[in-house]
DNA sequence: CATATGCCTTCCCTTTACGTAAACTTACTC
DNA sequence: GAGTAAGTTTACGTAAAGGGAAGGCATATG
């Protein structure tokens, strides 16, 4: 859809919007996430609706525990211009179905270790109270 | 009670024994995780039943995501023969308190990236569906 | 013109938990 | 006495995700 005459936007600006830094929009340039972007005359980067769209999905992945080396893996499936669902959205609902049971996993560790930290607290409860009343 | 004849075991077998490498015992002692070691004449580090208790307490605590940074703040903690409990606990109690609460948010905040995930996940699977029923 | 932004690139710094030599002792064994 | 195995210290390397500073263009404005 944004081809040709739609508004273009500087990296200052864009950070700003996400609230991110240009360092981190450089930097996902530098490890190729973001792809060469477009320069004006003074070689100042812009972007376009599409850049914007692509950048926001990462920052959703990214929130989602989901590592920039693992987004690589996804590359194609970031071309929000690409409408070709069929084959794309499979392999992302793989992903993060594999994520979903990795979150399972650190909650269950982390239960079970609170029941650890609080058995160890209260065998030194005791130990103070015996202690006390002796 | 290990305190005079005890068995001392030599590094390389107790990392043998527990899976880890020479490495992360040394790495250990070296950011002050496990106090500084009992040397045999050749210098050879050597540990006691004490030793081997606390270094596995460490792994415990590792393998349910504690950092070694945390760790130090618990130190205390870690000595299993120390008994002058109305000096020491009073304030171990206080670090596990503080730690529980941690684990608690921990684990709060994995239980609601879960579900984000969980809602993403749902919302691509429509479109998939959408896209192919059309 | 001078100053102030905003952008550019290059490069080193940071944290965590070790890995991996290099160079050397000590001990056991043939 | 040579070889092998296990120990020692010192010290540089690694991944992840940027942070931050140096030094240099370009533009806007008083
Ligand atoms: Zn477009
Ligand atoms: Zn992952
Ligand atoms: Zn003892
Ligand atoms: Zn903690």
């Amino acid at each position: 859809m944004t081809d040709s005459q739609e508004p273009l936007i500087q990296i200052g600006k864009l950070a700003k919007q996400l609230a991110i830094t240009t360092r981190t929009i450089r930097y996902y340039e530098e490890i190729g996430l973001m792809g060469p972007s477009k320069r004006l005359s003074g070689c100042a980067r812009s972007y376009n609706q599409d850049d914007v769209l692509r950048l926001k999905f990462i920052l959703k992945l990214k929130e989602l525990g989901i590592s920039l080396k693992e987004m690589l893996d996804l590359a194609e499936s970031f071309d929000t211009h690409n409408q070709d669902f069929d084959t794309i959205t499979p392999r992302v609902l793989e992903i993060l179905d594999l994520h979903i049971g990795k979150v399972d996993d650190k909650i269950a560790k982390l239960a079970s270790l609170r029941s650890v930290i609080v058995n160890y607290r209260s065998r030194i409860s005791e130990l103070l109270q015996s202690q006390s009343t002796a």
